[in-house]
DNA sequence: CGAGATTCATGTGAAGTATACCTTTAGGCTTAA
DNA sequence: AAGCCTAAAGGTATACTTCACATGAATCTCGTA
C-alpha cells in the first residue's frame, strides 16, 4: 500500500463531519430559530400569492447574517410547495452583488431572462430590448405571479441608479396578466433614505428590520447545527461559546458564526486532531479573512493589479519612512509599472477611480485631504493585515509576472 | 497681524471614443417547382 | 419564386479617455493697527 492509499483510506474515518452540508452558506435548514416572528410576518404577507394575487412588495434591512435571505428563502420555498400543482407562482433570486453578474441594470435584466430560460448577449443590445425581452419571457410563462427577490439591492442602486428600481415596479403596468412582486433585501439601514420618493414608496409598501442575533442566539444556533453537522462529541467545550463570541462581536453575523464552526471543523480535520479545539477557532478567523482578500485580489482584473501592487509596494516604502502616500505617489509607481510589464497605461482619472473602487471593495481606506497650498489628494491606507501581504505580493506578482 | 486672495494637485462630473458585439436589411446565390 | 447565407449598415453597453470645473486648507498679499 502506497503512503498515499494511507492518507485516502483514513479520510473516512477520520473526519470530524458527519454532514458538512449543513454549516456551508448555501444549505437551507429545516428550522430557523429566533426569526419565527419575522417568518411569520413575511408569510403573512405573501400569503395571497397563493391565489394568485399580486401582494404588496416588501422590503427587509438587517445586516449581514441575520437570516434576512433564509427566512425568505425559507418562507417562499413552503409557498412552493404549496403552490407546486397548480403553477400560479414563481420565485427567482438574485444577488445583485455579484461583480460582472448583476451590477448594472443591463447584467441584471440578463440575468433574470437567463433564469426564466431565455438567453441575451453580453452586450449590444438597447436596454429598453432587454425590457421587452424580459416581459415577453414573463408572459409565456404559465405561473401568474413572479416573486423577485433582490438582494443587496443597495449595492446595485449604488452602481447604477434607482431609476431600474422604479422601472421594474413600474412593470406590472405593462403586464396583462401576469404581476410582479419584488421583495428587495439591504445590509444598509439608511439605503431607503437614499432613494427618489416614488421608488420607495412603491419598493417598501411593506417594510421590515430584521435586528442582529445576540450571542446566547447565536449559540443556541450553531448548536443545532453543529449537532447535525459534526460526529458526535467532536466539539471540544467552549467551542461554540467562542464562535459564538467572535460572531457577536461582529454585529450578531450567523453566517460568520458558522463559516468559523466549519473552517475550524476543516483545520482541525487536516491537523488530524480527534476534536475541534478553540486554537482552531482563531486560526479559522484568520484563514476566513485571509481567503476573502486573496480571492479578491486573484480575481481582479490585471489593471485593477497594477495598481493595487503600487499601492503596495509604496506603502510598504513608506512605513519606514513614516510617510503618507497619495494618489500621485501610486500614479506615478504604476506608470514605471506598466512599462517594465509592456503594458498600456491608464490615464490618472481611471487610475482615481479604481483606487476609489478598492476603497469600496475594503482593501484600503481612501480619505480625501487637502494640503493646502500642496494640493488635494487621497491618503491611502492599507486595511490588509500585515500577516498575509507577502501572500498578496506573491499572487500579485505572479499574476503580473514580474 | 489678520482677512481675504491665491494656489496646488487632484477630486469629480460630463461628454466623447474605442471596442466588441448585436440586429436588421439588402443583395446574391441556391433550390424546387 | 421562395429560401438561405453573407456582408454591410446602423445600433448598444462598457471600459476608458478627454475636457473642464470644483475643492479646501496652507500660504501669500496687502491694508491696517
Amino acid at each position: 500500500m502506497s503512503g498515499l492509499d494511507k492518507i485516502f483510506d483514513s479520510v473516512g474515518s477520520r473526519s470530524l463531519f458527519k454532514n458538512k452540508r449543513v454549516l456551508q452558506s448555501n444549505y437551507t435548514p429545516e428550522s430557523i430559530p429566533h426569526r419565527d416572528k419575522q417568518i411569520e410576518q413575511i408569510a403573512g404577507i405573501l400569503a395571497p400569492s397563493l391565489l394568485g394575487e399580486k401582494t404588496s412588495n416588501l422590503f427587509i434591512y438587517g445586516v449581514t447574517g441575520t437570516g434576512k435571505t433564509l427566512s425568505i428563502q425559507h418562507v417562499t420555498n413552503e409557498l412552493m410547495r404549496r403552490a407546486s400543482e397548480n403553477k400560479i407562482l414563481r420565485v427567482e433570486y438574485l444577488n445583485c452583488k455579484l461583480k460582472k453578474v448583476a451590477d448594472t441594470e443591463y447584467r441584471i435584466l440578463a440575468e433574470l431572462i437567463k433564469k426564466l430560460g431565455g438567453s441575451v448577449p453580453a452586450t449590444g443590445l438597447p436596454t429598453d430590448h432587454v425590457y421587452m425581452k424580459f416581459l415577453e419571457i414573463l408572459e409565456s410563462g404559465d405561473e401568474k405571479l413572479l416573486i423577485l427577490i433582490l438582494d443587496e439591492v443597495d449595492q446595485a442602486v449604488k452602481k447604477i441608479n434607482d431609476e431600474f428600481l422604479y422601472n421594474l415596479t413600474r412593470l406590472n403596468s405593462e403586464l396583462s396578466n401576469k404581476q410582479i412582486i419584488i421583495i428587495g433585501i439591504s445590509n444598509d439601514l439608511r439605503f431607503l433614505d437614499s432613494l427618489d420618493p416614488r421608488v420607495r414608496s412603491s419598493l417598501s409598501e411593506e417594510e421590515m428590520v430584521f435586528p442582529p442575533y445576540n450571542a446566547v442566539q447565536l449559540q443556541d444556533i450553531l448548536k443545532k447545527r453543529a449537532n447535525e453537522s459534526f460526529k458526535l462529541g467532536v466539539v471540544s467545550e467552549g467551542v461554540i461559546a467562542k464562535c459564538s463570541a467572535y460572531a457577536a462581536r461582529e454585529h450578531g453575523d450567523a453566517r460568520r458564526a458558522l463559516d468559523l464552526l466549519r473552517v475550524a471543523g476543516e483545520l482541525a480535520e487536516r491537523a488530524s486532531s480527534p476534536k475541534i479545539k478553540i486554537e482552531h477557532i482563531d486560526n479559522a478567523n484568520d484563514k476566513i479573512e485571509r481567503d476573502k482578500i486573496l480571492d479578491i485580489i486573484e480575481t481582479e482584473p490585471k489593471q485593477f493589479q497594477l495598481v493595487l501592487y503600487s499601492i503596495l509596494e509604496l506603502i510598504e516604502r513608506a512605513k519606514k519612512t513614516k510617510n503618507s502616500v497619495f494618489t500621485g505617489d501610486i500614479y506615478n509607481y504604476y506608470c514605471d509599472l506598466c512599462k517594465q510589464v509592456k503594458v498600456e497605461t491608464l490615464t490618472q482619472r481611471r487610475v482615481g477611480d479604481i483606487i476609489a473602487e478598492f476603497d469600496m471593495l475594503g482593501l484600503i481606506n481612501a480619505t480625501v485631504i487637502s494640503k493646502g497650498r500642496y494640493g488635494r489628494m487621497r491618503e491611502i491606507k492599507l486595511v490588509i493585515p500585515e500577516n498575509i501581504l507577502d501572500r498578496c505580493r506573491g499572487i500579485l506578482v505572479e499574476g503580473l509576472g514580474l
